[in-house]
RNA sequence: GCUCGUGUGGUGUAGUACGGUCCAUCAUUCCGGGUUUUCAUCCCGGCGACCCGGGUUCAAAUCCCGGCACGAGCACCA
């Protein structure tokens, strides 16, 4: 009969058995992040970077996720620094410092735990040598390229078959130094014939004579990221990994660790990559280039995309928490354009900032008429709590943009004006026709400005007036008609505002 | 080459584990209109999408197979 008759005739027939089954309802949008599976136990996140240089915008995501994460499920956020390699990516002493402080700006709280695997060396010792013991790792002696080839050919290397004993005594080698860098690394014994060859007896410990910023000389051999991370998310009891999925082959080669271990792998997310259009898109190490050849002035340069730089501009947290939430986790590659963070940023702040205006490319012009002897705006049109600001008409002058010449147009918040052979005539106090308004300042009552602004890789600083207004330094303001700026220094002698955004 | 992952409007996202409640959610951009003494804010309206092809089924964004596209890993970096 179903076959015959069509949805339609299946449709009625649910009806009769079950009316609610076919109702329609509208469909809604999850909220916030999908939670977690297997949280019965606690949860405990964590956020492992490099201390090679303070927080980029691409580290913004994974702070706010694990700790919303945390959060959210009432748990731990460790705040891991993954310090094991001294040459490739050499720590630097101060950032361990800068990155609690972009952690605490940004999440607003502090982390629970805070490790550095650079201290937890012995940890990571004891764990390889029992690895070693149980014959579930090995010293290999094999150049990088000798062991690409067997990687690549399946074939096991001459020195997995050594006993535990000849092992012990290489490892030993390693560690006090008689081995030199390159001589030999450990493996984790896996499978050579493994389909993934990224899995095959991936390599756990190598050799490193460097002096490390945290513990100088004591030691000599350094465990990789895939040993340290595994070993230690196993320590802190963490039970969410939230990863990049370039990463997906760092779990399968630690789940094969933990099986040798006897461990439980903490459930894992993934998220694509995000590539944020019209940031500057510089590594770390490039940024750090740049603050050594004194291009920039430092890890808070307006042009570069740290953390503290945006801090810096005005960039509001809570902004920058909902919109990566709002972006949630999934395993796609997205982009986004810094205007969409700047969007949230300025609705976010937009209720909060003080409104004064600022001209840029200032022109006087002359205006006669009935003039009171000064008026009094309010700082923000919505907000009475705001305050007001007092602008002295005493001289009658306006200083306008000079792009906003024209021959009639209001001046906000004052008067219909006119030109009448140069000179401007006032008109109608209230709002009568729809020519365009203008901001503008009396000389009475305004001051100059430096005004900073990031351009790509310049640095635009313009000399502008601006209303004497009493600011705080450090506020975030809108300039009428062009966008925010934060206060940088407010004082009689130096004003300087920096350009956050439209 | 081997291995893995992802494909929903311009952008981001919900829905996909248990097919019908989806002629597909929400936000933003864009377009139009309104409020407003800012090109800010706010309000209303509109445009706009399930990668492609088969299959299963009364019914597929959802399940299966095959393509295609894009991305990642195969470092003695993280």
């Amino acid at each position: 009969m179903i076959h015959s008759e069509g949805a339609e005739s299946v449709r009625s027939l649910i009806e009769n058995i079950d009316p609610e089954a076919v109702q329609r309802t509208k469909q809604t949008k999850r909220e916030g992040l999908k939670p977690l599976d297997n949280i019965s136990t606690g949860v405990v996140l964590r956020f492992a970077p490099n201390p090679n240089g303070p927080l980029s915008i691409g580290h913004a995501r994974g702070v706010v996720i694990n700790h919303e994460y945390a959060s959210m499920h009432d748990g731990k956020m460790v705040l891991r620094f993954d310090d094991t390699d001294t040459i490739v990516k050499p720590p630097m002493k101060d950032a361990y410092e800068w990155i609690i402080e972009d952690y605490e700006w940004l999440t607003g709280s502090k982390p629970d735990i805070v490790v550095r695997a650079s201290e937890r060396m012995p940890v990571y010792i004891r764990y390889a040598e029992e690895m070693i013991r149980k014959s579930a790792g090995y010293v290999c002696e094999c150049s990088a390229e000798e062991f690409r080839a067997l990687r690549v050919s399946k074939k096991a290397c001459p020195h997995r078959g050594r006993s535990v004993e000849e092992n012990i005594e290489a490892w030993g080698k390693m560690l006090d130094g008689r081995f030199s860098p390159g001589d030999a690394v450990v493996r984790v014994l896996t499978d050579m014939s493994l389909p993934n060859p990224a899995l095959r007896d991936w390599p756990a410990w190598r050799i490193q004579h460097e002096a490390h910023p945290m513990v100088g000389n004591s030691y000599l051999a350094w465990p990789l990221l895939d040993f340290q991370s595994a070993i230690e998310d196993h320590e802190q009891g963490v039970t969410h990994i939230i990863r990049g999925k370039d990463l997906m082959d760092s779990t399968r080669k630690q789940k094969l660790l933990y099986d040798h271990l006897g461990w439980k792998y903490p459930e894992t997310l993934y998220w694509g990559r995000v590539s944020i259009h019209g940031s500057g898109s510089f590594s770390t190490s490039e940024i750090r280039r740049g603050i050594e050849s004194k291009m920039y002035s430092g890890w808070d340069d307006p042009r570069v995309p740290t953390l503290r730089s945006m801090r810096r501009r005005g960039f509001d947290p809570v902004a920058l928490r909902s919109f990566w939430v709002d972006m949630g986790v999934t395993q796609k590659d997205v982009a986004v354009a810094m205007e969409s963070i700047e969007a949230s940023n300025a609705a976010s702040i937009d209720s909060t900032s003080r409104r004064i205006s600022l001209v840029s490319d200032p022109m006087s012009i002359a205006i006669q008429g009935e003039l009171p002897r000064e008026i009094v705006l309010p700082f923000h049109p919505d907000d009475e709590k705001a305050g007001t600001r007092e602008i002295s008409l005493a001289s009658g002058t306006a200083i306008i943009e000079k792009e906003d010449l024209k021959n009639s147009f209001r001046l906000k918040g004052l008067a219909n004006v006119e030109s009448v052979g140069g000179i401007f005539e006032i008109g109608s106090v209230e709002r009568d026709d729809d020519r365009p308004i203008i901001h503008w300042l009396s000389p009475d009552s305004s001051v100059t400005c430096e005004l900073v602004m990031a351009i790509g890789d310049e640095l635009n600083i313009m000399s502008c007036l601006v209303e004497d207004a009493d600011l705080e330094s450090g506020e975030v303001v809108q300039l009428e008609r062009k966008g925010f700026a934060r206060v940088e220094k407010w004082s009689p002698n130096s004003r300087k505002l920096l350009w956050l955004h439209r």
